[in-house]
DNA sequence: TCTTGCAGTTAGCCATTGCTAACTCTGATA
DNA sequence: TATCAGAGTTAGCAATGGCTAACTGCAAGA
């Protein structure tokens, strides 16, 4: 199943509230994101088609085990390209607003890449 | 005047073609781009609106002064990308690939960085 | 009980950016 | 001269992804 960069944004999201929180809902995401709840449902609603998030009786979120492997893919992705801009010389609050636009635009080879560089 | 990413592409592409030849018309930038002749007719239009493209009375195209300060700044964090991503690693052509998506998603701070990075 | 407020949804607008179909205009060739 | 091909434009479709307005449904307090 394809999923488009803000798809990416909504899961990243989902699971970076879900370490702080035990439990998310979407009124939660809106505020993280900044985004409008109609915005938010919708996402919901085709991240749920997708199979990537799931909703309790109560409108609680969790991601799937797609969902889950997807967010841990684009967190990671995030801390290690923060970590490795702060390395290569630039600002933390740069370098983590960098990342969060250039983590959904690189292959897995530029990534392991960057990987390699910061274990260095 | 604000740019869409899509608009850094034409001018890239138009900055590029100038390279190789003497002029460029849309028809150049069509099969360069792989886009259809109306994607690039609209394009053009609205970069002439915004004042990073001329015609002259044959359809040759060229680029203003910031039409061409702007596609040098692209261009030269494409190259200078590819460079980086080769550096650390990447192959030639996922490097290249690589760096035509993520050109235009970093800030000044962290390509600045990068281009320190492949100097010494 | 009645009302109020919060969470979520539905309907529909708008901009961006690709597309096809079909048109115009111009210049070259039969 | 008449036709034809190439370049460009216009009109309009589709998907994406934000938004507001206005609705529903529920739970808690007056």
């Amino acid at each position: 199943m394809h999923i488009q960069e803000s798809g990416e944004m909504y899961l990243e999201s989902i699971y970076v509230l879900s370490q702080k929180s035990t439990s998310v809902r979407s009124i939660d995401v809106c505020e993280y994101m900044g985004f409008s709840k109609p915005s938010v449902s919708r996402a919901m609603g085709l991240l749920k088609g997708a199979g990537y998030v799931e909703a309790d009786e109560n409108g609680f979120l969790s991601l799937t085990k797609e969902g889950k492997e997807l967010a841990e893919k684009i967190y990671e992705r995030h801390t290690v390209l923060t970590q490795f801009l702060v390395k290569l010389g630039v600002s933390e609050s740069v370098a983590s607003e960098d990342a969060c636009k250039m983590e959904h635009h690189m292959s897995d080879e530029t990534f392991e890449a960057m990987k390699r560089f910061i274990q260095k």
